[in-house]
DNA sequence: ATACACCTACTGAACGTTTGTTAGGTACAT
DNA sequence: ATGTACCTAACAAACGTTCAGTAGGTGTAT
């Protein structure tokens, strides 16, 4: 691994833990054991180092739902294997999910639009066709960012959740997640709508 | 007002937008047009001054349900209420809500705890209490659950699912929002799960 | 083969600025 | 006179950034 690759991967960690004005040249430089001036002879400055881990961290999620789409499985079942995909992601690459949170939260124009196109417009593409298919006479993208919005909110809020009263161990489990969100969703398609 | 609560409403919009290392006395002093030594006569350091702050926006969120539960409505209709009532807050008072999703980020053990039983306590057991009502056989936590990630999922999420198709400008509207999750929710507790 | 030029990857030390924090003092109440 | 609320000015530390310099590899002319 070049020392530039193992700049960025430090960087999404670290940003990920510790936000872009929490994590210092100094800190990062001493993670990934090169002297600052390093890191600045790959990046021209802070800035663009951050925009390239998150390039670099959006880089390789493709793939995962691939096969969900390219499954013979029926329209129910694939809905129910993108959900249970979207929280397995979500789950494992936390650092991916955290520098995520943080660009959402950021807001910043551009970057949503860059985020939209660039990383999520394929799958989501897809999963509005799938709702289409599924429920013709409802909002398509309203369900859709439902299903996506309830997968998120499970995962981050889940240090939040468990002091709640009626949190069980297995609601962390995902596949009870999953179920429990795959249900909400299908119900909710199978009654017609006004 | 006083100077120290003018601080700390001040410290709760500049936290929200820039979080905790990306605020500085400095920037607060200049804010509220005091010295920085002013601010250290009365908080001792700036991470009491953000506990102190996060502490009082907190302060004030209860009574705004108060009246949905009081109503006289079907459970149905105080469902609504509730949903209608949560994206209102979060709409309002954007400061809160992006302070919020700071400390769910944080997501310390200690704070979270602070937060479920010295905040949300109350609302999170009627609302458990009406899933229960509303679907006895259905799990009331992970229902529960659902209601405010989708809500909290819609509004600050907004920037970037504008981006994707099939978006349309009434997505922002918030009775819309909230007539999408109260019918996705309804329509879910109708149907029998097994 | 060898000297020279040139490249990339990197270092150590320093630049000026901003950071959190504090000491000492003033103005004005009680 | 005692305390509260506030100031200016300074502290050391950490910050982003830059600069001069070096070690090692590669290509080229002699």
């Amino acid at each position: 691994m070049s020392s530039k690759e193992k700049i960025l991967g430090t960087a999404i960690v670290l940003f990920a833990q510790k936000g872009y004005s929490g994590l210092s040249m100094r800190q990062l430089a001493q993670a990934v054991d090169l002297s600052v001036a390093a890191i600045y002879h790959h990046f021209p400055d802070k800035n663009a180092l951050y925009l390239e881990a998150v390039r670099f961290a959006f880089s390789d999620k493709e793939q995962v739902f691939a096969q969900v789409w390219e499954s013979g499985c029926s329209a129910e079942e694939k809905l129910g294997g993108f959900i249970r995909s979207l929280i397995d992601v979500m789950l494992q690459d936390r650092d991916f999910h955290r520098l995520m949170q943080r660009e959402i939260q950021e807001a910043d124009p551009e970057r949503m639009q860059l985020l939209a196109q660039g990383v999520f417009n394929r799958q989501f593409c897809f999963l509005l066709q799938l709702v289409t298919e599924l429920a013709p006479e409802q909002d398509a993208h309203l369900v859709a960012t439902s299903v996506i919005g309830l997968a998120k909110y499970y995962i981050e809020c889940q240090p939040l959740l468990k002091n709640f009263p009626g949190w069980k161990s297995e609601h962390e489990r995902p596949e009870v997640i999953a179920a429990h969100i795959t249900n909400l969703v299908i119900n909710s398609l199978k009654v017609k709508t006004a």
